[in-house]
RNA sequence: UCCCUGAUAGCUCAGUUGGUAGAGCAAGCGGCUGUUAACCGCUGGGUCGUAGGUUCGAGUCCUACUCGGGGAG
């Protein structure tokens, strides 16, 4: 498993915990930090692959649970597998359907064993073990699995922080018992809610079972930003420096930039296909909610320097085409909020190899709160 | 010429036995963080066709008129 993934750190800043690195799988490489698109049932939603490639992106999500329940892990094993499947032949990582526990909570019970939920399609009984998590991820075949963990919604009390926190150390061990595949690289979740001492407990027994990427888990569920990235700080010095470190779920740009200050490798998120799709584009110069009337006429592009095919059209365009309810709306804004995402990694990339990314930081924070471009 | 029927928000329409009006859509704005989301929420907006009458009180009842739809001759 070493030698098929690797993590090389080519720079630490010295001013912050940002470090630039390459995350290398049989697949293919992903430069770090990296934003990895979320393609919950084996598509990023209204984006095609190449357009996807075009975008900078280098790995991408699928879901477990999703793709077990639709169309099934066999039928994907069938058809050749998720990258056959879907045609994404970079490297995948698959969520482990422990989010989806949370998510769907209201239809799942959670024992020591796993969850049994609820499908929300048709009802049917759903179980899902570590066990059970494991075999459909390695039916699948993505390159990186995550282990079944345990998330709960924040604020919540202590004591069932530390059970759910324990509960997952545990599903990740049985995780790790039960992966057979050396292909695919098993990443283990830190639990521990707000209590930065569980985080710690947390990353240490799971460093202890030495896993090759480790995620921070059970964050922007409720919290405040500044609580999550005081969870960010609170973990990361308790994780391997020489591994890589994902934090899941995460987040607005902005979460993005204090992830990597704070030594994140790894991202994902909806938020950028999902409030593409529903009408908001991601700039510089803050969130561009491009229904709005003041856009009717406005004959610039979203960003003026940004190379996806959305950018070539204007504002009043793709306004036109919300308001319209055409389907290319939706699409533009997902590509360019996925396209506006890679640049920014790569921008923070770059910045950490010159040792400026804490300027850069600075600079783009201050650009995203004053939240006004110029007048046209 | 007569009879019937309709006129309520920008649009299509609800409005119980008379107690000064609602919905959907549209519009405007907001939210979305390991996707149950091309989704969800909030807001604005109407001298109830016009003029009279009955009544404590009329979108609701009566009369006339205007405009639209249907029918008879």
């Amino acid at each position: 498993m070493t030698s098929l993934f690797t993590f090389d750190l080519l720079r630490c800043s010295d001013a912050s915990s940002a470090r630039r690195g390459v995350f290398s799988t049989p697949r293919g490489t992903v430069q770090t930090p990296a934003f990895m698109p979320v393609g919950t049932l084996g598509t990023v939603k209204g984006v095609e692959i190449e357009t996807l490639r075009a975008s900078g992106a280098e790995m991408i999500l699928g879901n477990t649970y999703h793709l077990s329940l639709r169309p099934g892990e066999e039928t994907v094993a069938a058809l050749g597998g998720l990258h056959a499947f879907s045609g994404w032949e970079g490297p995948i990582l698959t969520d482990s359907g422990g989010f989806q526990i949370f998510s769907l909570a209201k239809m799942a019970k959670i024992d020591e064993r796993g969850a049994v939920f609820r499908s929300h399609i048709d009802g049917r009984i759903v179980d899902l073990t570590p066990e059970r998590s494991i075999a459909i991820q390695e039916k699948l075949g993505s390159d990186i699995a995550m282990v079944l963990d345990h998330v709960v919604g924040l604020p919540c009390e202590r004591g069932r922080i530390e059970e759910a926190m324990y509960r997952s150390i545990r599903w990740a061990k049985r995780c790790q018992d039960a992966a057979r595949n050396p292909k695919q690289a098993l990443f283990a979740i830190v639990q521990g809610g707000l209590e930065p001492d569980l985080r710690r407990i947390c990353a240490e027994e799971l460093t202890a079972l030495d896993f090759p990427g480790y995620a921070i888990g059970g964050l922007s569920v409720g919290e405040p930003p500044e609580q999550m990235y005081e969870m960010i700080e609170a973990t990361v010095p308790h994780l391997p420096a020489e591994k890589p470190r994902y934090l899941m779920g995460v987040g607005k740009p902005e979460d993005i930039l204090n992830g990597i200050l704070r030594g994140i490798d790894l991202f994902d998120c909806v938020m950028p296909t999902r409030n593409g799709r529903n009408a908001m584009g991601f700039s510089d110069h803050g969130p561009i909610r491009i229904r709005n009337a003041k856009y009717e006429r406005d004959s610039r592009p979203l960003e003026d320097d940004c190379p996806c095919p959305g950018c070539k059209r204007s504002r009043g365009y793709l306004r036109h085409l919300f308001l319209a309810k055409e389907m290319l709306g939706p699409m533009l804004l997902a590509i360019h909020n996925l396209t506006y995402y890679q640049r920014l990694v790569a921008r923070a990339r770059k910045a950490i190899e010159h040792g400026t990314f804490e300027r850069f930081y600075r600079e783009r924070l201050d650009g995203w709160s004053r939240g006004h471009e110029p007048a046209v």
